[in-house]
DNA sequence: ATAATGCTTCGGCTAGCATCGAAGTATGAA
DNA sequence: TTCATACTTCGATGCTAGCCGAAGCATTAT
């Protein structure tokens, strides 16, 4: 039975996360439910079971989220029938809204920023976006140099490919990894563009007002 | 959590039971569970906390419905996950489809037949029907004596009511009980327009051909 | 290669809860 | 009144399932 699963408060936590739409990996959720990687990895086990979420592949992490939009449908309705009953369960979006913003996924940007990067680079056809592939475009590689001096030779390496689509949680759609991903957060650090949250442990991205600025000349939105 | 109550195997067979809009005693609800009342009667308890189930005291009987047509929502919504998930549940509707037409309720008559009268007789303004409150009115008196050999003073009883609202389970409306729905239902048995089944612990009511005409007539449909 | 990280599987422990028997209340019948 | 039925509460038992520690892949970093 399907309100079995989301009976038990560790995985009701996980779902409630998952709630906002955005993809965990398996020790986020842990945390989000209060308890260790292996009775996660059994809850996430069941639950998959269950076609409650899906699971996506990410380099070592495995990301999860809601496997579709009718099961966040009957969790919210689920949620409101606790809230008429008195037992209200608040939990409040997540705590940072900079997180929403612009944010470190390993080593290159994510967020709004970095999904409206990867949205400006496909419009500009700066490079190719066919589902999970990437392809960095001849025009491409001649915007990289002139504007950041990313050169192609520094984006090979052994085993990493130097475009990748990165499921963003908190947009829900994907922004640039790869090599790529990396050398230009790399330079917008350089370049003191952006720097990371000094907090320990944060991974807030923190934009300078020039570097919004730079930012914005070469990635803005649609709409700018 | 709703869910939490929703996941026990025992509750989900008694609102899956429910679901089907009619209103159960609780013992019924035990045998539809499979458990003891007394264990029933703990799992009702916490649905009635829970805020998904009401109940309406009925004499010795406590029967109970959902709360509100939300949580049947919401049970249907988890049940369609539930299906495509491929742990499907079946559970096909009741036994007879004649308990629904024609049946006692302790003394008087239920079902459709019995909540068609019940609203004939208010159309007839027979009786008054406000609320839970139902009241003979004259034409009413004159009406049962005239067609049906029932005088007022049949109707008396220390300590029960002429004219009571039950709730019908099948149509999910009240029917007319008290001392008037024993005394109907005892008057269609002597004219034979009505038997009780002769099966054992059956509440089904066969209606004969000619008596189904007589009460037709009396207290037709509102479309014929 | 070695180390580190993310995640899973295995095994044993424990808490919680469903379950039932028995006894207690309430309503109605004789 | 006494008896029967419907339902609840109490008390004790037993089983499920969540939980964590330790160990086992898998992937990436150095």
């Amino acid at each position: 039975m399907v309100a079995a699963l989301v009976g038990d408060p560790a995985r009701a936590n996980m779902l409630t996360a998952l709630l906002s739409g955005r993809a965990l990996t398996a020790t986020e959720l842990a945390q989000e439910a209060g308890v260790t990687p292996q009775t996660a990895s059994s809850h996430l086990a069941k639950l998959e079971g269950g076609g409650l979420i899906e699971p996506e592949k990410q380099g070592r992490h495995r990301y999860y989220r809601l496997a579709d939009p009718d099961v966040a449908d009957v969790l919210e309705k689920l949620a409101g029938l606790a809230a008429r009953a008195g037992h209200m369960r608040v939990r409040t979006g997540p705590k940072e809204p900079e997180l929403r913003r612009a944010r470190i996924c390993y080593d290159h940007l994510a967020g709004d920023l970095g999904v409206q990067m990867l949205d400006s680079m496909v419009r500009q056809k700066l490079v190719r976006h066919r589902k999970q592939e990437i392809i960095l475009t001849e025009e491409g590689e001649h915007f990289l140099a002139r504007h950041l001096r990313i050169s192609p030779e520094m984006l090979t390496h052994p085993r990493r490919p130097v475009c990748k689509a990165c499921l963003d949680w908190s947009a829900r759609r994907h922004h640039l990894a790869g090599t790529l991903g990396a050398a230009l957060m790399k330079r917008f650090t350089e370049l003191k563009w952006a720097a990371r949250d000094t907090t320990a442990g944060s991974r807030v991205v923190n934009f300078s007002r020039a570097g919004e600025k730079h930012f914005a000349a070469l990635f803005g939105a649609a709409g700018d």
